[in-house]
DNA sequence: CCTTGATCGGGTACGTTGTACCCAGTAATA
DNA sequence: TATTACTGGGTACAACGTACCCGATCAAGG
């Protein structure tokens, strides 16, 4: 095959790995580490950066950091764990994130597209991991943090709160999923790599299928035009419209400090 | 591993069989085949349908259709356009599509939008395929000029049409990655299956962190009340934004007839 | 200082996949 | 009837995840 793949392997081992800074580390028997998780989880970032989601398995991973495959064992139960670490990784801070006490709720959510839509761009093999149950890490809580920081000034209820999250993040991960169209980082002189390739051999079935009549309105679409469109783009014209429908509910709950955290502990 | 996934195989092959069916076929030496593409494809799908894609692999299927493994090559170059076939076909008619004529353009768009994700509960294996490069069979073709429909009384762009129709169809599958956390059709006792128990472990940790005070704005969330969210009303609620945003521009183009098509060729 | 046993590195090997290759049986054409 | 393209499908191998094992290491107890 060609890119096998999934998500989530134990919660229970990987709730466990995800929140391991958090837990007190006595002094053991036996030789010292040679590895850390750290490392095992950046070596295989690195590599499916570079190689993509399809080189991503043990052995890859195990000469990336010089070590023997069965090694890693010893610091993680397994690869779905070792995704889900990843995962997690990849959602840390890259420090140029802005302060949002000077933002309205309009810039907060448009940032958190921008900048999800970037992320997607940096590790496109995100999109082919198979998040079925969400693995809720220390990283991607701390991403949730920052876009309920739209909502300190308005009095909105939780529930809505969350639905506008989930509709600004949704809409970006299904444009990107249908944009974002890797190609795969063409080691293998595989069967057709670049975009183009792939649209030259699609190209004679869809014109004569445009010649049948069955598809009478794509037939009438000027292609070079219609398809003339980014991921970008594409974000840009679904955030602006939803954002402006929208608008009024938010201006209609415009209650400054009504959510700000730490009013009501001081 | 559990789930292992890609879509896309070599896409000439993949062509050639999407449009098998406007290829004339001649008679030929040797033995009948005793086995057709559909019923293949067919198979398939019933397979992932029942036991989920991380059961779909070329001894199932075959044992599906009571032939040998090997004998499905001669049907099917391999995996990766056995799925893209698949990918094509659930995208099939199922019958009880409504006449556009009579709808504006809003019904067309939430007729979409349901549509598609009733089609993902009923195939969650899809949101699993990674669909890389789109494969555009004769039914997704046919989903496309569907969906155009909604334009047929409005003068917009070709591009601003597809921008539309990209956006409605990237925000259901968004949401429906977030939510159709399918549970594995629990044949093998795994680790953890149900989403309950899923929840269940990872809350003592949630509940740690939330304590830490590193995330204050999602400690001060109900949990209960944030998180009971279907995707249903997720969509319905991104939906009724977003359509409202486009709503003026909608407006502002009304133009009886503007774009359906064989109004030229009469 | 030496013993003990938990821990570490990592080699070997097996089960599950996709599929290349091969051979024997089959049926339209000459 | 002979030819030959085509069919079913068995065997076998490569890539992968990982169970299991052995020997080396080193903190703690004597």
């Amino acid at each position: 095959m060609a890119t096998p793949q999934t998500g989530a392997g134990d919660p229970v081992r990987s709730s466990e790995l995800l929140w391991r800074a958090f837990e007190p580390q006595h002094t053991r028997p036996g030789p010292k580490p040679r590895l850390t998780v750290e490392q095992i989880v950046t070596a295989a970032i690195a590599l499916a950066d570079r190689d993509g989601l399809g080189a991503l398995n043990m052995r890859n991973v195990a000469a990336e950091l010089d070590v023997g495959t069965m090694s890693l064992y010893r610091y993680v139960p397994g690869k779905g764990e070792l995704l889900d670490l990843m995962v997690d990784a990849v959602n840390a801070p890259d420090g140029d994130e802005p302060d949002t006490a000077g933002m309205d709720w309009r810039e907060v959510l448009e940032y958190l597209a921008s900048s999800t839509l970037t992320f997607y761009a940096a590790h496109p093999w995100i999109l082919e991991v198979n998040q079925k149950r969400p693995v809720l890490g220390p990283q991607s809580l701390r991403g949730l943090d920052f876009a309920l920081a739209a909502f300190d000034d308005h009095d909105l209820s939780d529930r809505e709160a969350i639905l506008i999250i989930t509709a600004v993040f949704g809409t970006v991960t299904g444009i990107a999923l249908s944009y974002l169209i890797q190609d795969v980082p063409a080691d293998q002189g595989g069967p057709v790599s670049t975009e183009e390739e792939w649209w030259e051999v699609q190209l004679p079935y869809l014109q004569r299928a445009m010649e049948s009549g069955r598809f009478p309105r794509m037939s009438r679409l000027d292609q070079e035009d219609a398809w003339n469109v980014t991921p970008e783009t594409a974000v840009r014209h679904t955030l602006d419209a939803y954002l402006a429908g929208i608008a009024p509910r938010m201006e209609a709950t415009y209650r400054p400090g009504a959510r700000s955290p730490g009013r009501d502990a001081t």
